[in-house]
RNA sequence: GGCGGCGUGGCCGAGUGGUUUAGGCAGGGGCCUGCAAAGCCCCGUACGGCGGUUCGAUUCCGCCCGCCGCCUCCA
């Protein structure tokens, strides 16, 4: 059973479905203003392990991740560059589910979109008005936190020690400097919809509020997204849930920073680094294996000497792949348990790889019984042990795709006449105990770009 | 100022009141190999500091030091 950290008490608990086997699971998607960055890859792919294992574990999960598509900074960034805001944000988010493939994160089974979503947006600030929770000043209308029960949960402070940091705002008509706005007039020129208030758009806490709702229903199982959320986004998006009379997520999750050089890595510190940067220079599975590596809510940092021994460990379990036969378990990571057409595998290492993504989602946990896994079959392969090696490969790369990983024969392919060419002359040279001929030829096939490794079968190339 | 997190062997990174090692990378030795590569075997005896509880603490408690974050838009 799956036991998760639950931001609003702290504790690690059981995930409480409302209908057994079924989970809903709402994850904040991303404002698309901008190039994704590290930080947007390590939400979607700690959540798309999460999607994963819950599939992995038999649950029927709903997946539903949000695109922010109008926001000031958006309206600001068309602007500048002076293209419509529709196109900005389309090709913003074209770049994003590009980006989100080339990762391997599997696409969410709802993505709604802000804008899709304003006339219940609408709906709900009404409603909330008409409780006597919302109230219109001259800039918007405001959610008064004060008469919330229960604000703050999640930012886990007391309310006086929030109030003494909160900002002044400009609106000097707002009852609480904590109370947030519902609903923002629209000044000249900028986009807008209607509303009982007056043209304007909605907020940016209450999109979430209304899409979870609607796509997932009250109560739905599980929220989550980046620690910066916790507050005010999604302490605000309850509160407007708690106002409205209906129960919201019953666990919340969320995931700890990217850093670099020890610092939180940010839009505001301006130190990201965009992951088609990051793409562009190493195998989109090693960032996959940093996140694994360490857990959820510790903080990573993601630098070319992190990324490079996650390719490293990649390597050895790509050579796990190309040693033994697992293509039937390479295609897709499986989005359903083990079944009897997987073959033998290792139930002790099925069960230890699952006893550590219960408690609390410990990949590097899962991930090390991959490694073992990896370890024992080659020991076994060696030692002759064709069925204990082989049961142990196609765990590991069962357990791995479990996890999204991808294990790859790949480098094989497209061995051109050159040094094809190279490779039949090797063997040659080999055969007739030329050393010096045979390492030579190594030397050019090597400076062209080749991984060089004899076998009884000759000389094997593949791409480095 | 308020609240929270963290400090593990060369590096990354789990975990636990004591008997059997997390795991990966790097490094050393060995096996295999014409030489390599890959793979396997062996190795380094770590837990910020000071006290306390305990038969025994890296693991519990207190204090201290250091680092980071939230309290403002941010994944």
């Amino acid at each position: 059973m799956l036991t998760l950290h639950d931001t609003a008490t702290g504790q690690v608990v059981p995930l409480r479905p409302r209908q057994a086997g079924k989970i809903g699971l709402y994850v904040c998607g991303p404002t698309v203003d901008g190039v994704p960055h590290l930080g947007h890859g390590r939400f979607s792919l700690v959540f798309d392990v999460l999607r994963r294992y819950l599939l992995f574990s038999g649950l029927e999960v709903t997946y539903v991740s949000n695109i922010t598509d109008i926001e000031d900074k958006i309206i600001e960034r068309a602007a500048d560059r002076g293209v419509p805001i529709e196109e900005f944000t389309a090709s913003n988010e074209a770049l994003w589910w590009e980006i989100m493939d080339a990762l391997g994160v599997l696409r969410p089974d709802e993505t709604p979109h802000a804008t899709a979503y304003v006339d219940r947006m609408v709906d709900l600030i009404r409603d909330l008005v008409e409780r006597g929770v919302a109230y219109e000043t001259a800039t918007g209308v405001y959610l008064s936190v004060l008469d919330v029960p229960g604000y703050g949960l999640l930012a886990r402070q007391p309310l006086d020690s929030l109030r003494a940091g909160a900002r002044i705002e400009a609106d000097e008509e707002k009852r609480s400097p904590l109370d947030f706005v519902l609903w923002k007039k629209a000044k000249p020129g900028e986009p807008s919809w209607d509303a009982p208030w007056g043209a304007g758009r909605p907020g940016w806490h209450t999109e979430c509020v209304v899409m979870a709702l609607d796509l997932l229903g009250e109560g739905f199982e599980l929220h989550g997204g980046g620690q910066d959320l916790i507050f005010p986004h999604h302490e605000n998006e309850r509160a407007q849930a708690v106002a409205d009379g209906k129960e919201f997520a019953r666990h919340w999750m969320h995931n700890g920073w990217v850093t670099v050089g020890g610092e939180k890595m940010s839009k505001s510190l301006g130190n990201f680094t965009s992951l088609a940067d990051l793409l562009e220079r190493s195998d989109a599975r090693a960032y996959r294996v940093l996140v694994l590596r360490s857990h959820y809510r510790s903080p990573i940092e993601v630098t070319p000497d992190t990324i490079a021994q996650a390719e490293a460990g990649l390597a050895r379990l790509d050579e796990l792949a190309r040693r033994f036969d697992l293509s039937d378990l390479l295609a897709d990571g499986p989005l359903t348990g083990p079944s009897s057409q997987d073959g033998e595998l290792d139930s002790d290492a099925v069960a230890a790889f699952v006893a550590a993504m219960d408690s609390d989602l410990d990949t590097p946990g899962a991930l090390a019984t991959v490694f073992d896994l990896a370890r024992r079959a080659n020991a076994a392969a060696d030692a002759g042990d064709d069925d204990g090696a082989a049961r142990a490969a196609r765990t590991a790369a069962l357990l791995a795709g479990a996890l999204g990983l991808r294990l790859g024969a790949d480098g094989a392919a497209e061995v051109d006449d050159a040094a094809a060419g190279l490779v039949a002359a090797r063997d040659d040279a080999r055969a007739s105990k030329d050393w010096a001929r045979a390492d030579a030829l190594r030397d050019e096939l090597e400076a062209a770009g080749w991984l060089v490794e004899d076998s009884a079968e000759g000389t094997r190339i593949r791409r480095r």
